[in-house]
DNA sequence: TGTTTAAGTCAACACTCGTTTACTCATGTA
DNA sequence: TACATGAGTAAACGAGTGTTGACTTAAACA
C-alpha cells in the first residue's frame, strides 16, 4: 500500500502528459499484481480496490482500461514478456544433456524468484478464472511448447522423430517445468535450501523423462502418428 | 437452473426432516457445483448465487453452513470420495507396465467424463483460490502421491530405490495425471474422437516416463537422500 | 498569450452483497 | 392432541460494487 503511494508520487514528477499516463497505468497494473499477492484470485479483484491501491478516484480507472478484464489482458502480455525473456535465456545454453537440465532448471528458479508476482499470476489464471485470459495465457504456452518441440527436433538424437512425438515429450517438459515453477512459489522467500530441495528433484524428474527418450525407439506404438508440413 | 428448482421439488417430497435437511444441503453443494461450470471461481460465488439457484432465500443458507468458504471444505471432501473411488479401481489393476498405463488412462477418463464438476473444483481449487481449500486438495493429493510411491517400491524392479527417489517418480506420474485430467475436461463432452487423441498422448508420455525408470540406477547424482523410517 | 486536451476529481446512481432479527408453520414427539 | 423443534421466510441494515456525467486544472500547442 504505501510502496503503491510512493510509486504514485514518482509517477507525478514524470514530465511529459503522455508519460505521467503511462506512469498510471503502470502504477495500476502494479497495484493489481500487488493485490494478487495476497491470496484472492483475479477475477475476485474490484476495480475499486485496485485505484484505491494506486490512489487515484474509481472513475480515473476508465482513462486507461475499459473494465478490469481489458486489465487483465494487460497483466497476460506484461507476463509473458517476462517469460519469453527467460526462454530466450534459456535457449542461449550448451547442447550437452546433463547441463542443459541442470542450467535450465537454475535459469527458472531465479527468473521465478525476480518475477515472482508475474509468474503467480500467470500459474493462477492459466488455470481457473476468466475464460479471456485462461485462453491467452494457454495459447502462449502452448506455442513455447511448440517452439520446444522445434528445438528438440534439432537434436542429432532425436531428428528422426515425427512431428506429433516430438509435440508429445515437449508437452512433458513445458508441464513439468510449470509445475516445477508453482512449487519454486509455494517456497518462502527466505528459505533458499527448500528452493535447492525443490531444484533437485526437478532436475531428477527432468533427467527420468530424458533417459526414457533414448528407449523409445524399441517400444512405441505400431500406429504412426505422421507428420505434417 | 431449471434442473435446480427440479431438484428442490424433489427436496420438498421428503418424507422424514432429517431426509430433508440433507436434500437442502446436497442441492447447495449441487448449485456451487453448477454455476461453477461457468467461467467463475469459487472464491467469487456468492451466498446469493447459490441459495436463488436452489431456490431458498439468502438466510436459509446458514441453517446449513457457517459461510461460503465452509461449504467449499464440503466440496473438497465431496468430490475428494470421488477421487478415491477412482484411485481404489485404478489400483485393481494387473501388474505388467504396459495395459497399466493403458488402463490407468482409460479409468482416468471414464471417471473424469462421469464426475466433471468434481473434477473441474478440484483442478481449479487446487491452484488458485482460497487457501484453506487449496492447502486441503493438496495434503489430500500428496498422500495419493505417497501410496503410489509405496505401490511402486513394491514393483520388483523398483524395490532398490530410495523412498525420495520413489516419491520423486511418483509425483511426476501423479503431476502428469492431474494435467491429462484437466486436458481431458477441456474436451468437449460430445467429441469422443478428440478425447480418444488425449488419452493417446497421454498414454504416450507415461510410457515414455516408465522407459527411463529402468536407465535411472546408471545415472543418478552420487548424493545420496536416505530414506527415513 | 489564449485555447484545446485529457488525466484525475467529485458526487451521485442503482445495484449486489453478507448478516441479523423476528417470524411461520410443517414435522416429530410426548 | 398439545407442545417443542427447526427448516425455510420476510424484511431490513450497512457496506461495497461498477458506471455515469459534469467538474477542475495542469500540460501541450498555436
Amino acid at each position: 500500500m504505501l510502496t503503491r503511494h510512493r510509486d504514485r508520487a514518482r509517477a507525478r514528477t514524470g514530465h511529459a502528459r503522455d508519460t505521467r499516463k503511462v506512469q498510471t497505468r503502470q502504477a495500476l497494473l502494479n497495484a493489481a499484481l500487488d493485490l494478487l499477492e495476497g491470496g484472492k484470485s483475479f477475477s475476485s479483484l474490484s476495480l475499486r480496490e485496485i485505484t484505491r491501491e494506486v490512489g487515484i478516484v474509481p472513475a480515473g480507472f476508465y482513462r486507461h482500461f475499459r473494465d478490469v478484464e481489458e486489465l487483465g489482458l494487460a497483466l497476460v502480455d506484461e507476463s509473458m514478456t517476462t517469460l519469453r525473456h527467460m526462454i530466450r535465456e534459456a535457449r542461449e545454453t550448451p547442447l550437452d544433456p546433463e547441463p542443459i537440465i541442470r542450467r535450465s532448471v537454475e535459469t527458472l528458479a531465479r527468473h521465478v524468484h525476480a518475477n515472482r508476482r508475474h509468474f503467480r499470476f500467470i500459474s493462477r489464471e492459466m488455470h481457473g478464472g476468466m475464460l479471456a485470459l485462461r485462453e491467452r495465457i494457454r495459447r502462449e504456452i502452448q506455442s513455447f511448447t511448440s517452439e520446444l518441440a522445434l528445438d528438440l527436433g534439432r537434436l542429432p538424437w532425436l531428428n528422426q522423430w515425427s512431428a506429433a512425438d516430438l509435440q508429445m515429450i515437449a508437452s512433458l517438459m513445458v508441464n513439468a517445468m510449470v509445475l516445477i515453477a508453482e512449487e519454486l512459489m509455494e517456497v518462502p522467500a527466505d528459505r533458499p535450501e527448500a528452493q535447492e530441495t525443490v531444484m533437485r528433484i526437478a532436475e531428477k524428474q527432468l533427467l527420468l523423462i530424458s533417459l526414457g527418450v533414448p528407449q523409445w525407439r524399441s517400444a512405441p506404438a505400431p500406429a504412426g502418428t505422421a507428420a505434417s508440413g
